[in-house]
This record gives C-alpha cells, sequence and structure tokens, in this order.
DNA sequence: GTCTATACTTCGATAGAC
DNA sequence: GTCTATCGAAGTATAGAC
C-alpha cells in the first residue's frame, strides 16, 4: 500500500474513502475528510465542488476498479467453471486490497441508489453483467446450471462481500463474548466460497468427477 | 399489515423504522419520524429519550422478532436438511413481512456495530447461533458438509438479505435502461436458494439421491 | 493552489404551558 | 401525555487574502 501520496485530490479521495465507507454519507464529515487528508475544506471544494460530488467521484473510482479486476477473468480463454472459482478470489483479493469497498457496496444498496447519477450506477452495474456473462456462457455450454444471472451474481458475490465486511461486527460481538470469534484466513473462505459456487453451480461432469 | 396504530410509541416505532432504514442512522431526522408518525419532537423524546435510544429499540425489536421466526425451525424435530431449506424460506418470508430488515441489517454490518449497545448487538448474534447450531447438527448426523458454522450463515443469508435489499437499487439501474429488470417473482428466488443450499450444504445421501 | 474566517442552514434536544 | 417555540451545536459551503 503506497502510503505517501503528494498530491491533494488523492490524498482526499483516500481520507474520503475511509471516511464515507465508515460512516455513510450522511454521517461522513468534511472537516474530518480535509483534516485527515491533511488539506482544508476550502481546497476539498475546490478540487471536488461539494461533497456529493466527492462521494460519487470516489464510488465511480471504486466500482471501476472492481470490473477492472474481474473483466478479464471473464473474457479470458478458460473454462466458464474455472472462471466462477477464478471471480471468487478475484472479488476476495480486490477487498483484500479495498478493505473499505464491502461497507462502501452495502451502504450503497441499503441506500437503493439514492444519492447516484447515472455514470455511477452503470458503474456499479457492470459487476452483475460480467458476472453474468460468465454463468449465461457455462450454460449455453451446458457445464453451468441455467439459472437466473443476478441471482447468480449475488449467490457468489453477497457472502463474500458480507462476510469480509462483517468483521468488524464480528470483532465488536467478540468484544461482548456473544462469538467466538474463531475468524478464519482468507484463503480458507475463499476456498469455501469456491467449493459452494462449484456445488451448487457447476454441472457434474459427464466424466472426471473429482468428489 | 395492521394500519392504525392507536398508541404513539408504536406508530412513533413504525415511523422509525421508515426513516432509519432508507436513509441510515445519522441520514435521519427526528422531525421526520415525528411528522410521519403524527406526533412531535417532545412526544418522541418523551417516549424514548432520544435518536439513538429509538434506533437501538428499533433494532433490538426487528432482530428479535427475526430470531423468533427462525429458533423454532432449528429446534423442530425436522432432519437438519429440511430445516435448512425451511430457514432459507422463514428469512425471505420474514423480509417479506419486513420490508425494511435488510437495509437495516446491511448498514448495521457496514457500520461495524458503531452505536451499538451489548443487547442490540446480542439480538443480531442470535442469528447465527440459530442458523451455525443446524449446520453443526447435520455435520455431527453426517448428512451435512462439514462448514465453518459462521460461514455457512453468510452463504445462506447474505444472498437472501442482499437480493431481496436489492430491488431498490435494480429498479433505479433499470430506470436508467442499465440493466434489464426482470426481476423474478419471491418464489422462484427462494427456491433458488434452497436448491444453492441444498447443493452446496447437504451431502449426497447414499441412497434415494434425487438429481 | 492554499489557507483563515465566517455566513447560512439544519438538526437534535429541551423548556414550559396546558 | 401533548404541544409550540426556541436554544445551541454542528455542519456544508464560500468569500477573500496570499
Amino acid at each position: 500500500m503506497p502510503r505517501p501520496l503528494k498530491v491533494s485530490p488523492e490524498r482526499i479521495l483516500a481520507a474520503a474513502v475511509i471516511e464515507f465507507s465508515a460512516r455513510g454519507f450522511a454521517g461522513a464529515r468534511v472537516d474530518r475528510i480535509a483534516r485527515r487528508a491533511r488539506a482544508n475544506k476550502a481546497m476539498l471544494y475546490y478540487h471536488f465542488g461539494s461533497k456529493q460530488a466527492l462521494y460519487r467521484a470516489l464510488l465511480l473510482n471504486i466500482f471501476t476498479a472492481a470490473a477492472a479486476r474481474l473483466r478479464p477473468i471473464a473474457e479470458s480463454s478458460s473454462p466458464p467453471e474455472q472462471k466462477i472459482e477464478d471471480l471468487v478470489a478475484a472479488i476476495a483479493g480486490f477487498i483484500d486490497e479495498h478493505e473499505h469497498f464491502p461497507a462502501i457496496m452495502l451502504r450503497e444498496i441499503a441506500e437503493g441508489g439514492a444519492h447516484l447519477d447515472r455514470g455511477t450506477l452503470a458503474a456499479m452495474a457492470a459487476l452483475p453483467a460480467i458476472v453474468g456473462r460468465v454463468v449465461v456462457e457455462g450454460a449455453d455450454k451446458g457445464t453451468i446450471r441455467r439459472v437466473h444471472p443476478v441471482m447468480a451474481y449475488f449467490t457468489i458475490m453477497a457472502p463474500i462481500v458480507l462476510y469480509l465486511g462483517g468483521a468488524p461486527i464480528r470483532k465488536a460481538m467478540a468484544a461482548h463474548k456473544l462469538v467466538n470469534l474463531s475468524e478464519v484466513t482468507s484463503d480458507v473462505f475463499v476456498r469455501h466460497m469456491q467449493a459452494t459456487a462449484r456445488l451448487s453451480l457447476v454441472n457434474a461432469a459427464p466424466s472426471k468427477a473429482r468428489s
């Protein structure tokens, strides 16, 4: 993770991710973002115009980055079954590198796209489109169960985002002795989700089944 | 759905669910809640003391209700495989009756339990405990794959909550022609999730496999 | 591009009459 | 228990100097 960002807009954006993901749009404070970016409010407004514009820039950024991470997998020449497993690993990997992504995504879904413009919504919509394409490809080839592509997307993506994004609240629960926080390594979780996707989506191969 | 609530506290609570789920804790406005409840702020503070106390009361309410809905299933005498399918249907059914539940849950996870006290956290923690118990029971009997119970919980619950809670943003995307909103009936979705859970969690029966 | 000071607004909360 | 009126804090945004 590159720490010392020189330019203000980048530092502001980085600070905004932390603030907005932790507190949501309404709970975020422009002052806090500016202070964390070692800038000041005037600078923030100079570069981004408004709190909302900053927020949208951030959303566009992160969802575009997520889509860019998944697209090559969907467009590769691997068989669809393999693409599904790769997508699972890539989603988890992306979250590993962008730890604030789950909170941002969960909040936006909860918000119902309230303060989003068309561009931001389009960036979000790219994700189900990419995953859905793989599912349809596999269904056409007969190697993947024919399920509604959007449902397949949620079946794959939702547990990853919610489980990984749920780490803080599980930690809070553990602090109150409400759960045994036996957090599992990211690797184990990825393999669990790959197995889940394989078992629930991939048609048993006529030959060489391995379990 | 009973419409005409006589007592103020109940009307306020009902209005609060709508406001908090749509806008989150920080985005919710006490004035709006009072107006929607046909009460006034003073009344709200008289009954609940603060915005935060009202919010916690609401969370405690809804998570306790959700747990009460799932617990009888976990404690029934059905075989664990059946309990899993019943849990899927029950979660979806609960959301059908409490349409604001997904947004509330997603926001709380995103928030990481920030403004929650022990009681509220305990109510939330009951859900994974209930589902996890069924998974462990099945694993002990050998009918269910031995997976980490918390992971199993997220695998089951996350797609339901995110898919059903995602209806508004899908609608926003559809309004911008970004997706084909071929929303599927709740029934079809429940059956998809039951199939997903069965395929990914239930061990193939030694005899009478049906697919 | 950067900063300080401040205008303007909104919101949570309460006082006090009935 | 219910209401009106209002206080004080906090927040977004901008003016204007450098």
